[in-house]
DNA sequence: TCCGATCTATTTTTT
DNA sequence: ATAGATCGGA
């Protein structure tokens, strides 16, 4: 007997013919291509409740997200259908969280304790610097940023580092960029994650593979227990993703994915697009239901989302439309700087606000990176408008927070090693630098840990004086007094009193600095987060694990949560700033989208190859359609971009846009027609313009080569692009901002910042 | 060992 | 611009 059938059939009127038949359809492989705005997270949580009214066991579903907030909201909705009781015990959560939570119970088959420690990408960028600076490479030649990225792709394919090295074609990829140790690095990071039983992200979804690889009674298990699995944004998954939910509905078949290929836009970060092409491979009796009804955005904002991506040749055809409103045209914000784009976008926000009567929180300012938001800011705070932030530095990732976090974690797991660096002195306790070298050494050489080596020194031959032999003893039992705390008092006692007896709360409270306070009142509401956790004991909303409350387990949820994840009650009317990646799978009824200018959106690192700027396409898609009512495109002709006042154009994404959909004046004033002096600022840097003649594109980088600039001095001779020849006069500033003086023939006098302008040096 | 001055990387996006 | 790392001197 179905045992909500009343609530989901009164539902089923509310879909259509589309969205039916894809919730329907519970038993076998079903994709589900969903154009945005057509309902997707809706038929997803129908799909559940239906199943949940056929008898199904919520304990047999498992769902997956990308993010920790579609998981809430998706969870909040199944269980408005069906009820908290049912609801809850559905496995929904994100890749990386469901999959944390099965390697704490499984990861001993690996050799994995259950109280591993989980890297952030800072943590795992700290490790793989530290290795960098062992083994005395040069940090130009091996940029920490570039080498983690390298790793994650690597691990993302599941590409162990013995497969790394083994793989010729890795190997000669990595030898003609000049970076053969890379393999290197890679195996001596994965080793040391080991040896500080702690996981990266990459990990939780490699360990989880080579779980249900190597150990068939485990992957029966989860087979058993999953046997509806439902995912959500299929096309950002990555290979890992795609081989561990191979194998996890192989028994089955009940998988259900639902995506957009219009909407991959994490490419960067290894998805796959092609995860969605080969599902009709492996499933090949797999049942494919379209939703291309937009029932979000006006037609005007539909028709503006097709024309822009019609201009992407990777797509899968489908044609989305909407029976709503045409709506009115898309405003257009011309602004001669990011500061007066900030104050622009304010006050037509503050207009749309007084003159409709809405509120804050019908708005959301959306740009390409965390750094936009600061003009931005200003801008809504003159007005004294309330806003919000997502992303940037997130509220864990603080420096006073992440001290506080090692001491939790070293009590967790005494061998997270990172932890343990950061603590060990903070406070400073006189363990510097000499004594922290001698014990780094001494656990590489005898391959262990560096606890281990802390707590026998003699055996390991450290030799330090008995002052720095008192103080780490001191330090080491601090630590085992709190590890021994952690199953008698709950979350909140046990971590006031290590940020007491730890000396980290006094430590900055006797900064007595404006940034110190700040500091003390993060410390005070991490430890109020805390104490919610603990009050609130069994939330349970995740699965079948025991809730006690302790500091364990809290650590277990915050090592992936993010700055997004917890909404205060006050932040609810308020104005949302975001980047657009992180506005995926929103909607707002008015959307600003700034910053539309060359070399920033789309960005200057994605205009290379075609695949990468229809990423950003892509990229420009999802902002376009958040929108609901009203759509708002803004740019700035100037910019100050890492401190440095730039000269910008308007984005060829601008162009691309049908000129009957938008309001704004002729396109010749955008665009004019003039070399970079306009303006003529001659100490303004002129990012190099797109060509605006035919170049070929693939020849524009062989046909001028630029010299490394290093070494550049006063009276060289050197050849600009753009410029011709000239005769360097003067060479000034360091790093980044080193800067050069630069006589062309012809041309005249031009202040050039050598980070961007490409010269060769010719004599 | 500690402190201040100086240098350097960071800015593409996130679990 | 700005935070963090590094360096050099007390």
């Amino acid at each position: 007997m179905p045992k909500f059938g009343f609530i989901v059939r009164d539902f089923l009127k509310d879909l259509n013919n589309d969205q039916l038949k894809a919730v329907d359809v519970t038993e076998g492989p079903v994709m589900v291509i969903a154009g945005a705005g057509s309902g997707k997270t809706r038929v997803l949580t129908y799909r559940i409740a239906n199943l949940l009214q056929k008898g199904v066991d919520p304990f047999n579903i498992l769902s997956l997200t990308f993010t920790n907030k579609a998981a809430k909201e998706m969870k909040e909705r199944v269980m408005q259908l069906v009820g908290d009781h049912e609801g809850r015990n559905v496995w929904m959560g994100t890749f990386h969280s469901v999959f944390a939570k099965i390697l704490r119970i499984e990861g001993k088959h690996l050799g994995y304790p259950s109280n591993f420690s989980i890297y952030d990408s800072d943590d795992s960028k700290k490790l793989i610097r530290s290795i960098i600076s062992e083994k005395s490479l040069d940090t130009k030649v091996y940029p920490y940023s570039y080498v983690a990225n390298r790793i994650s792709m690597a691990k993302s394919s599941l590409v162990s580092p013995e497969a790394y090295a083994a793989n010729a074609e890795i190997i000669t990829a990595d030898e003609s960029a000049r970076k053969p140790e890379i393999k290197n690095i890679y195996n001596t990071y994965s080793n040391r994650l080991r040896r500080a039983d702690a996981m990266d992200f990459d990990d939780l979804l490699f360990n989880t593979y080579l779980l249900f690889s190597k150990f068939a009674e485990v992957l029966l298990k989860y087979q058993r227990k999953f046997k509806y699995i439902m995912v959500d944004e299929y096309q950002d998954t990555n290979h890992a993703q795609y081989l561990i939910l191979k194998k996890l509905a192989a028994n089955t078949e009940n998988i259900c994915v639902v995506g957009d290929d219009a909407q991959s836009i994490y490419g960067f970060r290894g998805a796959n697009i092609t995860n969605m092409l080969n599902f009709k491979h492996d499933y090949p009796d797999y049942k494919l239901f379209k939703l291309e009804q937009n029932y979000r955005s006006t037609k005007n904002i539909v028709e503006a989302a097709n024309h822009i991506i019609s201009y992407n040749k990777d797509q899968i055809k489908k044609k989305v439309w909407t029976n709503n409103d045409k709506g009115s045209l898309l405003g257009f914000i011309h602004a001669s700087s990011d500061n007066e784009e900030g104050n622009l976008v304010a006050n037509s926000v503050f207009e749309l606000k007084m003159n409709n009567q809405l509120p804050n929180s019908d708005f959301a300012v959306l740009y390409r990176t965390n750094a936009q938001s600061r003009s931005m800011e200003e801008g809504f705070r003159k007005l004294n408008i309330p806003y919000k932030i997502y992303g940037g530095t997130s509220f864990y990732n603080r420096k006073e927070i992440k001290d506080l976090l090692a001491y939790f974690r070293l009590a967790i797991n005494h061998n997270d090693e990172d932890s343990l660096q950061r603590s060990i002195n903070t406070p400073a306790r006189g363990i510097g630098k000499t004594t922290m070298e001698k014990i780094t050494v001494a656990a590489s050489e005898h391959d262990v840990n560096m606890w281990e080596v802390l707590n026998n020194l003699e055996k390991y031959g450290v030799n330090l004086n008995s002052g720095a032999t008192t103080k780490i003893t001191n330090f080491s039992t601090m630590i085992k007094s709190f590890a021994a705390e952690m199953k008698k008092k709950d979350a909140y006692e046990l971590a006031r009193h290590i940020a007491i007896s730890s000396g980290i709360l006094k430590m900055y409270r006797e900064e007595d600095t404006p940034e110190g306070i700040s500091r003390v009142e993060n410390i005070e509401e991490a430890l109020n987060g805390i104490k919610e956790f603990s009050e609130k004991g069994a939330e349970a909303n995740e699965g079948d694990l025991e809730h006690q409350g302790t500091l364990e387990e809290f650590m277990q949820d915050v090592a992936l949560l993010t700055n997004q994840d917890n909404e205060d009650e006050e932040d609810k009317d308020k104005v949302t700033l975001m980047t657009i990646h992180s506005a995926k799978g929103l909607e707002f009824p008015y959307v600003f989208v700034v910053g539309l200018e060359e070399n920033l959106f789309p960005s200057i690192q994605s205009i290379a190859t075609r695949s990468e700027l229809e990423e950003e396409r892509r990229l420009f898609y999802v902002a376009i359609t958040r929108a609901e009512k009203h759509l708002t495109l803004s740019f700035a002709e100037s910019r100050y971009r890492w401190g440095q006042f730039t000269i910008t154009e308007p984005s060829r994404f601008l162009d691309e846009i049908d000129d009957s959909l938008i309001d704004r004046p002729k396109k010749t004033i955008l665009r004019p027609d003039k070399g970079g002096d306009l303006f003529g600022n001659e100490a303004a840097v002129v990012l190099p313009k797109r060509n605006l003649k035919p170049v070929s594109s693939s020849g524009a980088g062989k046909s001028f080569e630029a010299s490394d600039t290093g070494g550049l001095q006063t009276g060289m001779k050197v050849e600009h692009p753009k410029f011709g020849k000239g005769k360097v006069m003067v060479v000034e500033g360091n790093g980044p901002n080193k800067k050069a003086t630069v006589f062309f023939n012809g041309v005249g006098q031009k202040s050039l910042l050598l980070r961007f302008a490409k010269l060769k040096i010719i004599g």
